[in-house]
DNA sequence: CTATAATTCAAACAAACGTTTAAATGAGCC
DNA sequence: GGCTCATTTAAACGTTTGTTTGAATTATAG
């Protein structure tokens, strides 16, 4: 019998994991006892969602992965969701957090003036980079199933993103606005939303374009290399004068006439005939 | 018996679709006949499609919406991803050629003087406005459902895209060449990369981020505005100078300085402990 | 009208899915 | 040692999946 009870928030854990958190034991040389099972299910999971996305990831091929028996994926995390958001929130929050902390500490360095937009862009990017680079965690795959969990439809993986990522949003927004006074609240918002997307995006690695780019396969799978190349592109974008000056929307106008004209003539065109 | 021809490139066509191709009879007052099946499970794939990504989506709930039998989509297309395939192919292969077309035509026009980025990235950004604004067309739907399938990790889908893109891909990456000569190619395809991303990213509308962006949800859904915002902001970043001159990597370097000094701090309190 | 091929239909298929069950196993505490 | 939980295990649960089948239906051609 003995219902699992994966609800609880702490239950007692098992003998092998009595560390103080903050330790870094993580898990070496513990390959027996729950927490064990935990997170051998936990990197089996990451890797497989991150290969064939969620819906596409069979239970059975992670627990087959991690050599752990089928059950107890439900018995550790309650379902297969819930495993979902503990692989999300295993390494998103603390990156999110890092995030946090590098711009407060990068605004008290700059106090009293405002920090700028070179600086904010850093403490978004730095951290992601971190994760990426540390080889103990995989955080080159972890990147990359973050960024297909933003393009996911299922309901439960958007409302979950959501809620992670939004207070470090509004705090990232408002240090923004104080890099940029001149720019109105809401052409800021637009701006944020391409560059977290633009992260993202290319963070998920899709190598559907990578003929694109015809680069060295090592190369596209170095991430410093990548956001070096990504940071001055998006930071051209953020600091541009707002669009209703901007040559481009004028040629977005011309062209989109003209296709108004066209289709009225093909529209009397036809009637005539 | 007589098993479905699916295979065959042209087999003999129902009664009710005898009208040329080129025609946009489409298919008004048609509501039977086999062209007109096909064309119903076209549009109810597209939008579940879009609603719940590919493997989410079953092949019943299809035929429901579609008001068809379900082995109707086996018939007519022979599997679900076969089904797939055609929804993306019935819009962005007449998309991509109107890419093509029109940067065919506005290069003609600026002959002999190369074409600017602004007129390049209209050809890139028209056509896909052209087919969000179509009413007939379930255009918004569809630009969503690709954004969401470049994210996609499902093989056939990214070897899909792949083909379908290819050829625009060289033709717009040569033409950018011409119009930034300073720009070494590589860094070129990297921003092509970046513009690929965040337009797809963009279109793709997932509303994790709405968050973000505190935007009127009917001005969220108007994509013309959409691209007018994100058009001035990538063109900055195309233009944007070389990357080893630029500020942000300078603040890059200086933090991944102090965590690789912070690093081997930590590194020498932990042996000496 | 009749023959013939194209299309639709209800039903069934085997396989795979996430989840649940109850017994077996293991380790820590008195 | 015996007791008590937590954990693991193998098996089965009921659904749902994409696909196939063969007959019924419909439309076209001669």
């Amino acid at each position: 019998m003995f219902r699992p009870p994966f609800k609880a928030k702490s239950r007692r854990l098992p003998a092998t994991s009595d560390a103080a958190p903050g330790d870094n034991v993580v898990s070496l040389s513990e390959t027996r006892g729950a927490a064990a099972t935990k997170e051998r299910i936990l990197d089996s999971a990451e890797s497989l969602f991150m290969e064939h996305g969620f819906e596409a990831t069979s239970l059975r091929s992670i627990t087959a992965a991690a050599a752990v028996n089928l059950a107890a994926v439900n018995y550790h995390f309650g379902s297969k969701e819930e495993l979902f958001q503990a692989v999300l929130t295993r390494r998103l929050d603390p990156m999110n957090h890092d995030r946090l902390t590098l711009l407060t500490r990068l605004e008290a360095e700059a106090a009293p003036k405002a920090l700028s937009c070179e600086k904010i862009l850093t403490a978004l990017f730095i951290p992601a980079l971190t994760l990426a680079r540390d080889p103990r965690r995989g955080g080159k795959n972890f990147l990359r199933l973050l960024g297909r969990a933003y393009a996911d439809p299922a309901p439960f993986i958007r409302q979950f993103l959501s809620a992670q990522y939004a207070e470090m949003i509004v705090r990232f927004k408002t240090a923004f606005g104080r890099a940029l006074p001149y720019l109105p609240r809401k052409e800021l918002s637009w701006r944020l939303h391409f560059i977290m997307g633009a992260l993202s995006y290319t963070l998920a690695g899709t190598d559907a374009l990578k003929l694109i780019a015809e680069l060295n396969p090592h190369e596209s799978d170095d991430d410093e290399i990548l956001l070096r190349r990504l940071a001055p592109f998006l930071l051209a974008g953020l600091k541009t004068p707002l669009p209703d000056v901007s040559d481009v929307t004028r040629e977005l106008d011309v062209e989109l006439a003209r296709r108004a004209k066209d289709d009225r003539a093909r529209r009397t065109h036809l009637t005539r005939s």
